[in-house]
DNA sequence: CCAACAAGTGAGAGCGCTCTCACGCCCCCC
DNA sequence: GGGGGGCGTGAGAGCGCTCTCACTTGTTGG
């Protein structure tokens, strides 16, 4: 049914068709540099006419470039993956990939025995660079990526043993710590004395940096009593984790004021554990999220959050690596990037 | 500092290595048939010896096949693309494309220029097939695949004119109509009288099928009397016009015992309205939404909904495609799926 | 015992493109 | 007026693969 009628004109019969060499539409094509203007105008007219659209599998043979980047995606069945923070991403990458006419490769793994295969894959220079989410730890992925010399950008800062030191490694990531610092200041700027927090899991650096952000901001002397102790519950980055934490915080010291969760989910499952004692948000307990996920501005009472570009966050993933791979030699190389989170205060504190 | 080291081995290498000729290596590796088992196994051994992986840019220049299927999603900034469910979608059409080693190429469109820059780069070969979601009305990008001749599957029935009748269309949509008719059956057999519905925008196929669900359970005689009018009002799939389709409705009768919303972010808004009134859930009002988000589970109280299970969808449309792709002459052609909804009852009926 | 055939293998063309190199032309300078 | 240097153009090789076709070998039947 299809393909066997293919009219797709080659190089060759725009060539015929304007009266000059293949070598001359080519130079045409890519740029037009070092071709008569004349000439030019008249290869032009000949593409146009013939509907010619270059063939990228011959041209990638030889140019040893695919022209696509690679997004891959570990473990899709965790957060990273449903949240609908990922569509944004998607779509910032996918802005700036098409601007420069480069095609978005969506890998996703599911299976540790998927892991291999993506290995090789990616090793194999079927794509030219890639964009990693949500490794944990020591993700093989990163080894593999490593080995190849596959030019990567990773989402959210690499957390395996050695990253911090390890250079060339790009990434973008939010400012977590500064908006945690943020969120917390809020609390305690509203009076708030007794503030808890709720963390997500400590192996990823997002979570492990918001809890240095509360951290911060208790330490921060602004003219208030200083808070002696921290209180500190983990909740999974889940609505149940954060149910069960916040249970938790208020047995240990049912004199809690305030609670900074890690996520808006996680917020989500402390107002409703709140909501079940009786205590009243936020008059007796004020609650700050992190995310700005959409429901957060229709909850019950509308939450305070931290919010984070993220669409911006997936286009700069995509310019960091289009950076890299047109590095001429002696550039200088590109470095990772850290954006602001910014405080929505709302009716929860 | 990438790419100037290539060590990929070749075709010829692997010969050279095994001692055969390429093509006999091509045969080994693209399946294996007419070789005597014995080759066979020491061609392997050298393709595993040497880490060969096919150069599929070299492939698909001579087989003209790529290897590679598009899903193309127009106006990512609507409801479709933001929901958790496309993450879900993908995850189906992944794993689907996996098995048959098809790479995933994702298209966002998001401006109408994009529109001829999409259509060209789909008929110009550079995939297989191409897999289309939240296509409105009519779209130019159905009339673009239509003329390419590129095979394509839609991600919900199509609803521009002529849609229904054009043979070959293939696509997979959920049971929209008999979810929808569950859903109110259910709040007929729950002893409700007067039940409202809050549609989406009836140029979507999904909103028009679950009103017209919905008339259909109200016609339904289960021995109960009749609902003589339909009481409907418009929330344009969003939280905020389910809350205003919500006071609409009771302001026009005050008397509405149910509601049915055609998606839980609807029923969403119209949650808030009913509580901004003094209305209990389920007590003077039941609510009913459709898509089993994840929040459903959690509002207060959780919402009865209509789930539908979206994987599936999603690796439903890969396999049509697979199929549509490797149609032999005389085959019988794929048809169009629909999957079951499935009622889940919640606190809010 | 040889023709006919099947099965396994290799030689070689060619997919559509880029890119190097050589060539021709014109301009400038000595 | 001739040599050198740029600029624009074309010829041709070759990227890594598949696939057709011819060849060799082993098997069968007349």
């Amino acid at each position: 049914m299809h393909g066997d009628r293919d009219p797709r004109p080659t190089l060759e019969a725009v060539a015929a068709h304007a009266g000059v060499s293949r070598a001359t539409v080519s130079r045409v094509v890519n740029g037009g540099r070092g071709v008569r203007e004349e000439l030019r105008e008249q290869v032009r007219r000949s593409v146009e006419l013939l509907g010619y659209v270059p063939n990228i599998a011959a041209r990638s043979l030889v140019t040893r470039r695919t022209g696509a980047v690679a997004v891959v995606i570990a473990e899709p069945e965790t957060r990273v993956f449903s949240d609908p923070f990922f569509a944004q991403q998607l779509r910032g990458i996918s802005r700036e990939l098409r601007q420069r006419d480069m095609q978005l490769l969506l890998v996703l793994i599911e299976q540790p025995k998927d892991y291999e295969r993506i290995g090789r894959y990616l090793s194999a220079g079927h794509v030219d660079g890639a964009l990693m989410f949500s490794l944990h730890g020591a993700d093989p992925l990163a080894a593999m990526v490593r080995e190849s010399g596959l030019p990567t950008v990773f989402g959210g800062r690499p957390g395996w043993p050695g990253a911090e030191t390890e250079s060339g490694l790009l990434y973008v990531d939010t400012d977590n710590r500064g908006g945690a610092r943020q969120a917390v200041a809020h609390l305690r700027a509203r009076g708030r004395r007794r503030i808890a927090v709720i963390t997500g899991p400590l192996d990823q650096t997002s979570a492990q940096d918001r809890l240095d952000g509360y951290h911060d901001a208790l330490a921060e002397s602004d003219g208030a009593p200083r808070q002696a102790t921290p209180l500190v519950a983990h909740g999974a980055f889940t609505a149940e984790g954060g149910e069960a934490a916040m249970a938790e915080l208020l047995d240990a010291d049912p004199e809690i004021d305030a609670v900074f969760a890690g996520s808006d989910l996680m917020a989500s499952g402390a107002l409703r554990t709140l909501h079940r004692r009786g205590l009243r948000v936020p008059e007796d307990v004020a609650v700050v999220g992190y995310d700005d996920l959409e429901p957060a501005a229709w909850s019950e009472p509308t939450l305070t959050t931290v919010r984070q570009d993220v669409e911006r966050m997936g286009s700069m993933m995509a310019e960091l690596l289009l950076r890299k791979l047109d590095l001429e030699a002696g550039d200088a190389p590109p470095a990772p990037v850290v954006t602001e989170a910014r405080l929505i205060v709302r009716g929860s504190s």
